[in-house]
RNA sequence: GCGCCCGUAGCUCAACCGGAUAGAGCACCAGCCUUCUAAGCUGGGGGUUACAGGUUCGAUUCCUGUCGGGCGCGCCA
């Protein structure tokens, strides 16, 4: 429909062209744009304000003869020249009866495109620490990707969704040591818990199915794990270089084989509790990526090597320091500390130079909003080893502050104090979660009352969308019950007949969401597309309360049950694309 | 101090790579169920788009500055 009134206007200008009324070297975009208003017609261009200079012509000017060039259409009632020189096309009422065939021939793949041509797309998001259950922070990264993931799909691209797991590094040393020390007290020794340790429930649940499994074994008097450890931060100390200590203790008491064993106790019996949450919330992964498998295969070791071949490393202090400096970062980074030990950035480095390397043409990383001073060294990095750092897009999710009772909600998965994902899902629904994360755009800081999204969870807009969806299915299920027939070509025949003034905006909005999708996709962000579906919904049910559907003439009422029907199928597109559910009664 | 994000109705948020009279929901007020699901519909009040400049036919949108809020600024991850 839009790219037919793109043609229009194209040929319009390329015979004023011919005429000599315009240069034949401006650029131009004919591309009309939905109207805003309905007095303003259907479509709106601008064309004629853009290129008045070049003609040397008032806009209102330009525009007039602009209309006078224009072809002639079936598709166009009027056209209109209206304030400062807009072009507004009014169409006629059956250029959008097809759009209701359109919608039920193409059924699930109707706003579905092949824009993306079938490039290869890396989508990475969530990719949290597996040192605890995901938290609701998590949750909107994780509803965010999954609807940009799904999106890209949608208009063609193909996309790979990847999760990756820092599976090796301190935290994950914490997190084990952790697991050990609440082992310890079950098999009977007595001390003082790491203030810097995890003291989350979930540690208790590993700690017990490790004493399960082993017994006593792994048992070790905690006078030796305790004997000249620095002090912890409560007696002065610091906790840190305490709980740094402990590992170091942990590891020398137990045989690297028993370390590795609780080590990989917690975190695969963290990660598959992610990856159960996860897929339960509707979001999942073509692959789980390993940072130890980088570290393993060796491609930490090499990307190092490569920065160094291009000389922008050095050594200072012991460490050895990449000069991200000369790629726009604003200060250097080190990669392998004086210790030896190499950085979580050297991983990442690796990680991404492999991202690019697997031949994705595209990748984009979804990250919490406090990670945004990383990307710049990430884009540093991936510069300095010859690639070209604009394939990777971060897209930067902003903090959701939770509220509960009026105040802010304490998020720490260090202390344990955290709403989990999981406890949101059942207390909300999926359904609500995933509609509410993606309501407002990412960059958009969130309030999430918790009280309000659990104690009033009939006000969550999601309802609204489901009840249309619903209440459609209600009136197709009725038809029969009520005695009457349905015939589906009958109504493709009488489709102009409806022309009632909620007809032809439900048919409007309908039309709309192939171009919805696109720009939700293109621009990553679904919050347009939740926003139009609510105003689909709105359509619907001001149509539902003015006009009857179940009417006795058989041609008017298969034409409307076409309509709603489709207009059901793009309530159930749409809700799908977002991971909402679209359920036939409630 | 420096960097990134944000500031729109009482509250939570939209505004489609600069467009026409800045829109929804919640809350508030007034109406609509003997007819297809009232988790719905209809109408109403509510705004100097934080502030001051600049760019142009035109600015919530782009630029500069000020104020206010969030987050970063480790040989942590």
């Amino acid at each position: 429909m839009k790219q037919q009134l793109s043609d229009l206007l194209t040929q319009a200008v390329t015979k004023l062209q011919a005429g000599g009324v315009l240069p034949t070297d401006v650029p131009y975009s004919p591309a009309p744009e939905r109207a805003r208003s309905k007095e303003h017609g259907d479509f709106a261009s601008n064309i004629a304000m853009g290129l008045a200079r070049a003609a040397k012509l008032k806009p209102r000017e330009l525009a007039e003869k602009i209309v006078g060039a224009l072809p002639k259409s079936r598709w166009i009632a009027r056209v209109e020249i209206a304030g400062p020189g807009f072009i507004n096309f009014f169409l006629t009422p059956d250029a959008y009866q097809d759009v209701v065939n359109q919608i039920l021939e193409a059924g699930e793949a109707y706003g579905h495109s092949a824009l993306g041509g079938g490039r290869r797309l890396q989508v990475e998001f969530v990719s949290a620490n597996p040192t605890g259950p995901l938290h609701v922070g998590h949750g909107r990264g994780a509803a965010y990707g999954a609807a940009v993931a799904d999106l890209l799909t949608a208009v063609g691209f193909q996309v790979h969704r990847e999760y990756y797991v820092n599976d090796a590094g301190r935290q994950m040393d914490i997190l084990a040591t952790s697991v050990w020390l609440r082992y310890l007290e079950l098999c009977g020794e007595q001390f003082a818990f790491p203030s810097n340790g995890y003291k989350g429930d979930y540690i208790f649940d590993i700690a017990a199915s490790l004493h399960r499994e082993v017994g006593d074994v792994l048992r070790r008097p905690s006078s030796k794990i305790f004997d000249n450890i620095p002090a912890d931060a409560p007696k002065g100390g610091d906790k840190e270089a305490h709980i740094d200590a402990i590992i170091e203790r942990a590891k020398a008491l137990l045989a690297a084989q028993s370390y590795r064993k609780v080590f990989d106790l917690g975190l695969s019996v963290i990660l598959s509790d992610i990856r159960q949450d996860l897929e339960e919330f509707g979001v999942v992964y073509q692959e789980w990526y390993s940072e130890r498998s980088l570290t393993d295969r060796g491609l930490v070791d090499k990307a190092i090597e490569r920065l160094k071949q291009t000389g922008h490393v050095y050594d200072k202090d012991g460490a050895l320091w990449f000069r991200s400096t000369d790629f726009g970062d604003e200060k250097d980074r080190v990669i392998v500390r004086e210790n030896g030990q190499k950085t979580y950035f050297a991983s990442d480095i690796a990680y991404h130079l492999d991202k690019l390397e697997r031949g994705f043409e595209r990748v984009i990383d979804v990250w919490g909003a406090d990670h945004h001073g990383y990307a710049p060294r990430v884009k540093a990095a991936l510069a300095a080893l010859g690639r070209d750092p604009s394939k990777l897009d971060v897209l930067l999710v902003q903090f959701a502050i939770l509220y509960r009772g009026g105040e802010k909600a304490q998020m720490s998965t260090r202390s344990g104090e955290f709403v989990t994902l999981r406890e949101l899902r059942h207390e909300v629904g999926n359904d609500a979660a995933r509609f509410f994360y993606v309501l407002r755009k990412c960059e958009q800081h969130m309030d999430f009352d918790l009280d309000l999204a659990k104690s009033q969870s009939n006000d969550n807009p999601v309802y609204y969308l489901q009840y249309a969806h619903a209440r459609i299915c209600s009136v197709l299920r009725l038809v029969t019950e009520k005695g009457m027939s349905r015939d589906i070509e009958r109504g493709r025949r009488n489709l102009n007949l409806l022309n009632e003034i909620h007809e032809q905006s439900l048919l409007a909005t309908a039309s709309r969401y192939p171009e919805v999708v696109e720009t939700a996709a293109l621009n990553h962000e679904p919050h347009q597309l939740a926003h139009y579906l609510r105003e689909l919904a709105n359509d619907f049910h001001a149509y539902y309360n003015a006009h009857t559907f179940l009417v006795e003439n058989d041609d008017l009422r298969d034409a409307r049950l076409n309509l709603i029907n489709a207009a059901r199928q793009v309530l159930s597109n749409g809700l799908g694309l977002l991971g909402v559910s679209a359920p036939e009664s409630m």
